[in-house]
DNA sequence: AATAGAATTTAGTGGTATCTAAAAATAATA
DNA sequence: TATTATTTTTAGATACCACTAAATTCTATT
């Protein structure tokens, strides 16, 4: 096994390599919060374990070990997301920071149990993928709501679960993966969007609509698709 | 908060302290699996944080505080394993392991929200007495099995849960906690001990019986209550 | 190409918790 | 009481992982 820090720096590894494509020292510092130096010094260690490969001022990169271990510690995460939503009712902005501690100490019998008494998901609660055990995952292509277009509607995929306030706020407006909506307007230079839920209407902020990926679109052609 | 390793070793004393009386460095060092000088240490920082009072060569005691957050662990780890067994299915011979790693990363919302699933329960899957929020625990009188005598009814109060491979022993015939049972017959110095539970009988080793608590106790007096 | 600025790494430290080996204190026994 | 045995503590080392401060390397701009 490997130590909890591995485990945060692997599970950020591949996370940033997702978002940003480049995993720089620094962009792993500021994720976990720690000094630059310190990113450097695990870095080096998980070069050791060749778990990541190194290129000095380069960035990381994940080798196949270490992406495995990346996708079972989000396999953990998201499924006790999950069974904390749907088992102990605990609402969606605070699923994130329990899983982050459960998920270091999860077993494999326990991740068995809760994958079973959920009935084999797929998504967690903010509507990311949930890995198999076998370390395949879904690759999902929404794009952020801000990228649509008055008239067109669509359907909520995945939420960014990192900031609990985006959650409580997107929540208040019903926004919850499979809900599906209407852009009524959108104003120009990251304007305010006024969407349509179920039958009220809200006012969204461009900085959460950024962080709200949608699919299923329908109506004009957004700008993201052409 | 306190670190893992804190929390562990008030754990244990509390548990020693229970068993034994006196807390000893060794029983300590024994009870965690770590060397003398790694006790003596912590009990070092534990007396500096008034965690417990220690005079050299007589043994350690919890203060208030010390035994405050004991209990707080306990509590933790004994709704755990019941949660386990409930929720999850666990056997009663898993849950403690399970526990012993997740009992250090139970948020209070959460130890609330299992606690309130289960329907405030008092008793974990081996019939030890769940800790009160506010640090008060119920005291049991139960008496070995092993002090009864032939002809005694009993009824299983707790069975120790740190050896599995006893908790599947005695799980397999089926003495588990609020389980009535009669000693048909004992053998003297420590012999085997035949028992009826339900409609079936069984013979139970010595060394078992030492681990298994009861109480109710009807029929001819036993030794212990003499 | 030189240089300023940013990113990264090195060097040295501190805290936590463990270990082994040896010394010291206490308890048990002859 | 003196000696032996046991228990406990001290001393010194190691692993992990963070930090600050300073040096290095790369990048971008003039």
């Amino acid at each position: 096994m490997y130590t909890e820090s591995i485990e945060d720096y692997l599970k950020a590894i591949y996370e940033i390599q997702k978002e940003n494509g480049k995993v720089s020292t620094n962009s792993l510092s500021e994720m976990l919060s720690v000094a630059p130096a310190s990113a450097t010094g695990m870095i080096k260690k998980l070069s050791e374990k060749k778990l990541v490969t190194h290129k000095r001022y380069q960035g990381v990169k994940l080798t196949k070990a270490g992406q495995k271990i990346s996708l079972e510690i989000i396999r953990h995460h998201r499924l006790i997301e999950l069974y904390l939503a749907e088992a102990l009712g605990v609402p969606w902005d605070q699923v994130h920071e329990e899983a982050e501690k459960w998920e270091h100490v999860l077993s494999e019998d326990l991740e068995d149990r809760m994958d079973a008494a959920l009935g084999y998901p797929t998504r967690d609660p903010h509507g990311s993928p949930i890995p198999s055990r076998d370390g395949t995952i879904l690759e999902l292509d929404s794009i952020p709501l801000a990228d649509l277009r008055a008239g067109q509607s669509a359907v909520v995929d995945e939420v960014s679960d990192h900031d609990p306030d985006l959650l409580r706020y997107v929540g208040k407006m019903g926004l919850y993966p499979k809900t599906k909506f209407k852009v009524l307007s959108i104003e120009p230079f990251n304007g305010p969007i006024k969407i349509k839920v179920e039958k009220s209407e809200h006012i969204l902020g461009p900085g959460a609509a950024q962080y709200v990926f949608v699919t299923d679109i329908k109506g004009s052609k957004s700008e993201a698709s052409q």
